[in-house]
RNA sequence: CGGGGAGUGGCGCAGUGGUAGCGCUCCAGCUUUGGGAGCUGGAGGUCGGGGGUUCGAGUCCCCCCUCCCCGACCA
């Protein structure tokens, strides 16, 4: 391509409503452009990127197994209906109507669709296992979008399906596609962790995220260095054992002895009025916030609950459900203290009375007092124990992991990073095959419910991750996979006698380079030698061919690596490259990843 | 939805009641040509929208819209 011809203007400045990298360098870089908050176009440049991720993705998916198909962006509301989600998406969907005021909405995911597609065509054991994917545009009016690509209202997903006749089937197949995301994501040259997650709305049990590795991500994860055990927050646990602590365990509460008891004094209330917070009462009363115990209210099927955690601790959500199974359990918002007005928010104590419910993480289970919250607007207790003075119903790991605490696979320190969700594997079962019906036929005859999984990479959230980790001050240096080019050639023509005889031989490498298979950007405008290296930075194709009046005389091309910078001369020999059109590609190409 | 900030030419910005400006970009000409070049001339803006105050509003007041950041939320 000529850039002369080419549709695309490179900015000089960071556009002012660009945060994070892969946002400012993607819009200087002429690939995206903002139409609407989490809405972009893709001009050429940006458009070939994202054909050539999109096309990874294919490749991958046909090599695992599973066929391409295309579903409609715009779905009836009634299908979503009958699975319960067009409420429990509620107002993250698109929703529109036609003439008819008939609901629809644009699909934010497509399990609805597909699995009332496959049940209406297969009805036999021996139709199974089917996979079907398609790389489609999603929508979902999210409640902030930012960061560019990362969290758009509308991305373009690959999504596949796969149902099979049971369980063990779906976990063959749910392997076939955990390994090609493997192979998806190394392709794109991203560094990235595979980490046990959270089902979300999707539903299901086993599901893996892959994050890449990322300080803008807008995820958290565990990862062990040891063991490589790796987890989202949400879904992390750490090991009870306490290999880290001098904190002795204690089995049960009751445990403590009553010789231990004695030793701590009897609950004794205190002042204090103003002190917003755990960490000022703790300042306040010359205490650790760790010597403090947090206790968070929550309801559960509309009981109020508390979760206790040591007072430098987090509650889990997603924790405290899973302590309670078959229960709604939401932490209360100001809402939900707002309709509860007998609470003292912020002086809750471990026995308040208004309480049916209390879960409690092991680490409560220390000996000793607590400072507590008193049950009473402005007052605190002392030395409130476990056991005398409050008791717990339920123990679970309730806390948010963070840096240091214990792998609960090896017991080592744990890290905590930060990750951009680049794809998401879940084995769902049944839960769409029930409610639409996805039934097929055993070899006795017998009806059984197809077992289902589902299978999620944001592509466009994929290329911004893939910029956020290849570019440098000057610009993105783009994988050799997803670079919109191979080749960057400039040509440098000047003023001089040479300046003809230099840009034919530019426009003659040019044909040669593409002859040979390449994908070539000639930078053949009238443009200074600056303003088209600093454009070929920001760019980024992988190499930069140069070829100017000086080179030209020499005999010489000169070729730029991209991302390392490294720098060497192609001979030409009679106006042509010197490898020839057979070792062409090879020579441009060496050592750009 | 809560908190904070911003909408002025394609991009980045200044303008704090009195003739809408600057840099970059773009166009023309001349000079320049190996890391965003210089000079000259030019094009381009209903100052987000509506209402109000005023002799006079980009500027003050009210309402609305859009966008960005933090939070809540979220495959």
């Amino acid at each position: 391509m000529r850039m002369s011809r080419l549709f695309l203007r490179t900015l000089r400045d960071d556009p002012a409503d660009a945060e994070v990298d892969s946002h400012r360098l993607l819009v200087r870089a002429g690939c995206i452009r903002r139409v609407a908050a989490g809405m972009y176009s893709w001009l050429p440049v940006g458009h070939r990127v994202l054909r050539k991720a999109e096309q990874i993705v294919r490749e991958e998916m046909d090599a695992a197994g599973a066929q391409e198909l295309l579903l409609p962006i715009a779905q009836p509301l009634e299908l979503w209906q009958r699975s319960g989600r067009d409420t429990t998406y509620g107002p993250l969907m698109f929703r529109l109507e036609d003439r008819k005021q008939t609901g629809f909405c644009l699909a934010p995911t497509a399990e609805e669709v597909i699995t009332a597609t496959v049940a209406a065509e297969l009805t036999s054991y021996r139709d199974l296992p089917v996979n079907l994917y398609q790389i489609q545009w999603k929508y979902r009016d999210e409640l902030r979008p930012r960061f560019g690509l990362l969290r758009g209202r509308e991305f373009l997903m690959k999504d596949a399906y796969s149902f099979d006749a049971d369980l063990e089937g779906l976990r063959v197949t749910y392997k076939a596609m955990y390994d090609a995301y493997h192979r998806v994501f190394e392709r794109c040259g991203l560094t990235f962790r595979t980490v046990e997650a959270q089902a979300g709305e999707i539903g299901g049990d086993v599901n893996h995220e892959f994050m890449a590795v990322a300080a803008v991500g807008e995820d958290d994860f565990v990862w062990c260095s040891s063991c490589d055990y790796a987890a989202n927050v949400e879904a992390a646990r750490r090991d009870h054992a306490w290999h880290h602590t001098e904190v002795p365990v204690v089995d049960e509460a009751s445990s403590l002895g009553d010789a231990e008891r004695a030793e701590v004094p009897p609950v004794e209330k205190v002042h204090t009025p103003d002190l917003p917070g755990i960490d000022s009462v703790a300042e306040a009363l010359g205490a650790e916030p760790s010597e403090l115990l947090k206790c968070i209210a929550f309801e559960a099927d509309g009981d109020l609950g508390l979760a206790l955690v040591p007072g430098d601790r987090e509650v889990n959500e997603y924790a405290l459900a899973a302590a309670l199974p078959g229960r709604a359990v939401r932490l209360l918002d100001d809402d939900g203290f707002a309709g509860r007005p007998g609470i003292p928010k912020g002086y809750i104590g471990p026995g308040f009375a208004g309480a049916t419910i209390v879960v409690a993480d092991p680490s409560v289970r220390r000996p000793g007092g607590w400072i507590t919250g008193a049950d009473e607007i402005d007052h605190h207790v002392r030395n409130a124990v476990l056991g005398r003075d409050f008791e717990v119903q339920v123990w679970a790991d309730l806390v948010v992991i963070v840096t240091g605490d214990a792998c609960p696979r090896c017991g080592s320190a744990l890290s905590v990073d930060r990750g951009i969700e680049v794809g998401h594997v879940f084995q769902i079962g049944t839960k769409y095959s029930e409610v639409l019906d996805a039934r097929y036929t055993d070899d006795a005859g017998e009806s059984h419910l197809m077992v289902m999984g589902c299978y999620g990479i944001g592509v466009t959230r994929l290329v911004a991750a893939v910029v956020e980790e290849h570019h440098d001050d000057a610009g993105i240096a783009w994988p050799a996979a997803l670079s919109p080019y191979d080749v960057h050639l400039i040509v440098l023509p000047g003023r001089g006698d040479a300046a003809v005889d230099v840009t034919s031989a530019a426009d003659s490498i040019y044909d040669e380079m593409r002859a040979a298979g390449l994908e070539v950007l000639y930078d053949d405008r009238e443009a200074s030698p600056g303003v088209k290296f600093a454009d070929a930075d920001l760019l980024g194709m992988p190499v930069q061919v140069v070829l100017g009046a000086k080179g030209l005389q020499r005999g010489v091309v000169e070729r730029k690596v991209r991302a390392s910078g490294e720098r060497d001369e192609i001979a030409l020999t009679g106006g042509h490259l010197s490898p020839g059109p057979d070792g062409l590609r090879a020579t441009l190409l060496s050592g750009a990843a």
